[in-house]
DNA sequence: TCGAACCTTCACATACGTGTGAAGGTCTAC
DNA sequence: GTAGACCTTCACACGTATGTGAAGGTTCGA
């Protein structure tokens, strides 16, 4: 699949596109002409991404999780240094603080909204 | 309470609470000699725009939302125009997505994480 | 064979959260 | 009264995710 097909399947404009793969969070083959050619598996490893970003993570930190999500696993586990498993414990704590936070929010807006309706009911 | 109290408190810089000030996330009074007042219910305030800030949301919805989050509510509901109720529906669901997506990524890594130690102890 | 629709790289631009420093006013303690 | 610690506004700068457009090569259908 090339860049145009990837683009409309994802959402996502082509510049995005190359920028993630700059940022080493998709990777691409090139045909002969030098253009990119996609995986098909690459729609939902996009989808992933932007998921990650919208929830505040940078291409930073997304790189670093990215191997935990391939299934099945494609990563040998001794290439995992303990920095590596250090930081994913510690970012992992983080996005789960950060989804408390968000539910936390999220609650407190459905509670306001009810309170306004139950004022307009009345 | 002058900023630089409030800073330490929040473990924000003093740079900061102003730009939230000028967002409208938070409100100071002002003494005679020109100098921020805070209220000491603030702290609470910036740590919780801190925490969405955090996990992704710009200031622009941080402050449309910050009307749900005063308890007792200070805002009489008539305020609440239609279109700001959408909003904000929208912006809870959005807050649920971005919750969902973190967690199922914080099992991802919780997983992977596991399948190595388990590697890693034979 | 020509034009449209795709692709490439490169580069400049913007919004946002944040850092930093200048230039100056205020307060407190010695 | 002066030194130091606090405050004020203003402005320039940076990183990151994104938009946009130029200049040019490729593919494909009429």
């Amino acid at each position: 699949m090339r860049i145009g097909e990837l683009a409309e399947r994802t959402g996502t404009s082509r510049r995005l596109l190359r920028y993630y793969e700059e940022q080493g969070l998709i990777i691409a083959s090139r045909g002969a002409n030098g253009y990119r050619d996609y995986d098909s598996a690459t729609v939902d490893r996009v989808i992933q991404v932007r998921g990650l970003l919208d929830a505040g993570l940078p291409t930073r930190i997304i790189k670093q999780i990215l191997p935990c999500l391939d299934k099945p696993r494609a990563i040998y586990f001794p290439d995992a240094t303990p920095e590596m498993l250090a930081t994913l414990e510690e970012e992992r704590d983080r996005m789960a603080r950060r989804a408390e936070c968000l539910l936390r929010n999220r609650d407190a807006i459905s509670e306001y909204l009810d309170a306004v309706r139950e004022y307009n009911r009345v």
